[in-house]
DNA sequence: ATTGAGACCTGTCGGC
DNA sequence: TGCCGACAGGTCTCAA
């Protein structure tokens, strides 16, 4: 998309999550795509026209891009390129989002304000982590889905990233939190874990599409643990309505 | 103010 | 084969 011009915008229902903004279409045609960039889950093009289009896949969203006019169930915005390709976003349970801001106002968008620093960031360290969670009487587990806390981290990663930092989903969050000025142990070994489960993560593209098994602990009940020496047994739970897998043997 | 439950929507899978 | 419930990678809103 960066460097095409956005020749027209075919929109194939009022909404996904939200509807779309006003003039959505038209709003588009015409412009060149600046750049792309991302904040925590969400899609960032800047366009020439001044603003920006807020991408979001929820749950089952995903782009194609074809030269063809064939369309798929669940194809619900075309964008036609300058190129001559065309960008396509398809969501079958429409949990995906997308949204037009002023650029130079980005950051103050609703779903963008409120976000933490960007995991793989200098800013998020085990201080920050640690300041984050301090206070909180939430589960570990659910603040790392709080992307206040940090942005972008997902249930998967969340929950390996747990794993690898020998740390319980279920102990209070507060716990991790600073002792006297330096980060506990548990925040430098848990702030470093989120670090390498996600440029892992990103090396392997191993999102684009998760394969089952693949994982330390995610969807991985009632087998082993994969820790070497562990014989402890993966264990799955709800917390906060999410599914939790873990070791009960190595993570305290 | 935090926190958890429920809602949003469709597809898939396992059990009967 | 078919039906039904459980569950799915996210986020928002609402009520304790």
């Amino acid at each position: 998309m960066v460097g095409r011009r956005i020749l027209q915008v075919e929109l194939r229902r009022p909404d996904l999550r939200t509807p779309f903004p006003r003039r959505f279409a038209q709003r588009l045609a015409g412009a060149t795509t600046v750049a792309l960039t991302r904040r925590a889950k969400y899609l960032l093009a800047a366009l020439s026209s001044g603003e920006s289009l807020l991408m979001h896949l929820g749950m089952s969203g995903s782009f194609r891009v074809t030269a063809t006019d064939a369309t798929a169930t669940h194809d619900h915005v075309v964008f036609h390129l300058s190129s001559g390709s065309a960008v396509v976003f398809n969501d079958p349970r429409r949990f995906g989002f997308m949204d037009l801001a002023r650029t130079d106002r980005l950051d103050r968008h609703p779903a963008l304000k409120g976000l933490g620093p960007e995991p793989l960031s200098e800013a998020f360290d085990a201080g920050a982590l640690a300041r984050a969670c301090a206070g909180k009487r939430t589960p570990l587990k659910s603040a790392l889905l709080d992307q206040q806390v940090v942005a972008g981290l997902g249930n998967i990663y969340a929950v390996e990233a747990l794993h690898i930092a020998g740390l319980s989903p279920q102990r209070q969050a507060s716990t991790i939190a600073t002792a006297g000025g330096e980060p506990r142990d548990s925040a430098r070994a848990l702030a470093s874990a989120i670090k390498q489960v996600l440029a892992e993560a990103i090396d392997r593209q191993t999102s684009a599409r998760y394969r089952a098994g693949r994982f330390r602990v995610y969807d991985r009940e009632r087998e082993p643990c994969r820790r070497p020496r562990c014989r402890g047994v993966i264990r799955r739970r709800t917390q906060a309505g999410r599914s939790t897998f873990y070791c009960p043997v190595c993570q305290r």
